[in-house]
DNA sequence: TTCCTTTACGTACGTTGTGTATGTAAAACT
DNA sequence: AGTTTTACATACACAACGTACGTAAAGGAA
């Protein structure tokens, strides 16, 4: 067989990581073959190493692309909401589950994404995406510091629940709104407890 | 190789189950064989395939001990907290924190279990041991129907979130008090709504 | 233009780990 | 005492990852 030109290349790179992405949301990372991924692209197994270097390495590929797009959404509804910190926090937190239950790759991001790079590897990307921005949020709004980090945690965590909690109930609004209330019940709590002078 | 009675199986069954929890916690489901488990209880695969089913199989069992484990620790400790609903929910928390990271089985329950059997199956497991008593918990204190599903989720990932946090930072009593704290304040933070009348 | 090096794959192979089929000897029941 | 069932061990088939090697064209250098 020939050999491809440098964007040809590319192409195909960006193929494989397509392919993989949508194949480990439906399948789950333990189902999906190397040899699926690479049919399913039109190439070999050969070029998916070529390009990653190894399975574990073209799933990390796909789950930082995947949180980039996650975390542009969160910024950019968090910079719509206006100067108010509290507006942002809470703005942010709506778009995040938002984008993460509409880019139907809940799945990889929450289920696969901790089990398969680790869970300390995945919260370092995890906080350097996503999370930065909401412990930031946390910060403006006046939480101190021997709370932030558990807090800050303990919000990721209910907002991935709250999302994997909806993925259960496809296109049901009635649902949404009631998860972004009770969210919102949440992080008001928390902007309460800060404005309270907690100690 | 002889054959052993019956109460000698059950503890060859046993002795398979507890290495294995052992062998899963340290280094995680898809890095141990279960040639590794058959060599650490002192048998051969064939041995483990006799008592389970499949890879999965064990783990699924593993997985079931542990959670009754916790879940029983819920259960004593929110019963010893007297009569008020909301009391038995703030100890309930709590005595789950101290029992899921006490285990030394967070990455097993945390991180491995829903991707290996899967998010809906674990979340059923789970709901049917601990996260049944948070939802009456909230249920008794008067979250009302819409709110009570997405909170009952969103509670519990952030206390999972909680242990896991708490997991980086072993045996540091100040960590623990802060998370202790900040889960006392979204706990409280649900209850107050409940209580405001909310809908 | 010609040569050389590097790139972008494909092909073939070794290795590991799962699951299954089969063998066997002792326990447990009749 | 004989038969069946149990509790394993052994051996094998198969899938999937990773690696080594081959190859032909792209991209520069002379």
């Amino acid at each position: 067989m020939p050999r491809a030109s440098a964007e040809d290349a590319a192409r195909t790179a960006r193929s494989i990581v397509d392919t993989a992405t949508s194949l480990f949301a439906e399948s789950g990372y333990a189902a999906v073959a190397l040899e699926d991924v690479a049919a399913a692209a039109g190439v070999t197994r050969g070029a998916v190493y070529h390009h990653y270097a190894s399975k574990r390495g073209l799933f990390t590929a796909v789950v930082a692309r995947l949180q980039e797009r996650v975390a542009s959404a969160v910024v950019s509804a968090a910079d719509q909401a206006g100067p108010d910190a509290a507006a942002q926090l809470r703005a942010g937190c709506l778009a995040f589950l938002d984008a993460v239950t509409d880019a139907a790759a809940v799945r990889t991001l929450l289920v696969d994404a901790p089990a398969v790079i680790g869970w300390a590897e995945w919260r370092q990307l995890d906080a350097e995406h996503s999370v930065v921005h909401l412990r930031e949020a946390l910060a403006a709004t006046g939480i101190t510091g021997a709370l932030l980090d558990p807090l800050t945690a303990m919000l990721s965590g209910a907002m991935n629940d709250a999302a994997l909690w909806l993925a259960e109930h496809p296109a049901d609004a009635t649902a949404r709104a009631a998860a972004h209330r009770s969210l919102d019940l949440l992080v008001d709590a928390a902007i309460a407890q800060a404005n309270a002078g907690d100690r």
